[in-house]
DNA sequence: GGTATAG
DNA sequence: CTATACCAACGCAGC
DNA sequence: GCTGCG
């Protein structure tokens, strides 16, 4: 049943790889962990020395899910790099997986993590995130369109604020767009940017966008702009990520020419993946490359706040 | 999926 | 040795 | 302090 790959110089117990984790389309765990490690130079530049969430499914995508954080001491190889992490809900600390080599990769994904979930900071710098986040959920009744008509607004006003930014698939039903910055920042001042970006966006199509709308029912058939997701200890999907859906989709980069109609959210899948590397390569390589200062962005975005406030009064 | 404990 | 039990999330807005 | 949400 088991068996152990040599990874630098690790062993590294891997099983069950035959069992079934897409039923509908017959991917195995082995595919999985192919994929993985076939695209391990691309992936392992976005989570290394970052906190790691795993999205765990050892059943196979119809079982049971569940989200791990802690890494207990007799479960912790010693080839797996952690950090313990104060938490505050738990009154105790969590010891985090550290985005490391590729043997750390295999051992998450044999444990069922379809999805990857990296912090937006690094151990170097944990409360300075070296990007920020437009989290775009459609809400039912929004269609896969409507996100894209209010990722190409937040392309608008971003490009007006001159700040650099990138889009991906989620893989599932909406879009990310992240922000690639300098760690300077506190969570507190990235997600005031994004809010206020989604803010502006909610004034100029208030039927398609919503931001402050808490309860799922009030936002019906509008996308929502999750902010909130900027904070510390909160995740999203990463780059690259498989999710739990028909046809094993990923959340996959692409241009802002390519965020139109033609865009569909599991187009980049398991079986479609390889042939887009090759064609694009790593779109993503200027969210590591490419830190920028918002400071001139956010105090244009207060100041603008400011404006149309006073014309209020 | 892995580990500890019971039988 | 095999069967079974048990575990594997949290941050925070809003009420 | 608890629920909803992601
Ligand atoms: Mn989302
Ligand atoms: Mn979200």
């Amino acid at each position: 049943m088991d068996q152990f790959l040599q990874i630098n110089g690790n062993q590294v117990r891997v099983s069950n790889l035959e069992k079934i984790y897409w039923p509908g389309d017959g991917f195995r765990k082995g595919d999985l962990l192919k994929y993985y490690i076939e695209m391990s130079s691309l992936i392992l530049p976005y989570i290394q020395d970052r906190p790691l969430v795993m999205s765990r499914y050892p059943e196979g995508i119809t079982g049971e899910m569940f989200y791990h954080k802690h890494l207990a001491e007799n479960q912790t190889p010693p080839y797996i790099k952690t950090q313990r992490i104060y938490s505050k809900e738990r009154e105790d600390d969590i010891n985090y997986i550290i985005g490391s080599g590729i043997e750390t990769l295999v051992f998450m994904v044999n444990l069922g993590a379809i999805e990857l979930h990296p912090w937006f900071s690094r151990v170097q710098t944990l409360d300075h995130p070296d990007w920020a986040i437009f989290d775009l959920d459609p809400a039912e009744g929004a269609t896969f369109e409507d996100t894209i008509m209010v990722a190409q607004l937040i392309h608008k006003v971003l490009t007006d604020l001159k700040v650099k930014h990138y889009p991906k698939t989620s893989g599932a039903t909406g879009l990310h767009i992240y922000v690639p910055v300098e760690p300077i920042y506190s969570y507190e001042e990235l997600q005031e940017f994004v809010e206020l970006v989604g803010w502006i966006v909610v004034q100029v199509i208030p039927d398609k966008a919503t931001i402050y709308d808490r309860k799922v029912k009030d936002r019906a058939g509008k996308v929502y702009v999750d902010y909130l997701q900027n904070i510390k200890g909160k995740t999203i999907t990463g780059v690259y990520s498989v999710r739990p859906q028909p046809k094993a989709p990923i959340s996959t980069p692409v241009l802002w020419d390519e965020v139109n109609s033609s865009l569909k959210p599991d187009m980049y899948n398991l079986q479609t993946i390889g042939k887009r590397i090759e064609e694009v390569g790593d779109l993503f390589k200027p969210v590591l490359k490419e830190k920028q200062k918002i400071t001139r962005a956010l105090n244009l975005l207060r100041n603008e706040l400011l404006d149309v406030t006073r014309k209020q009064y």
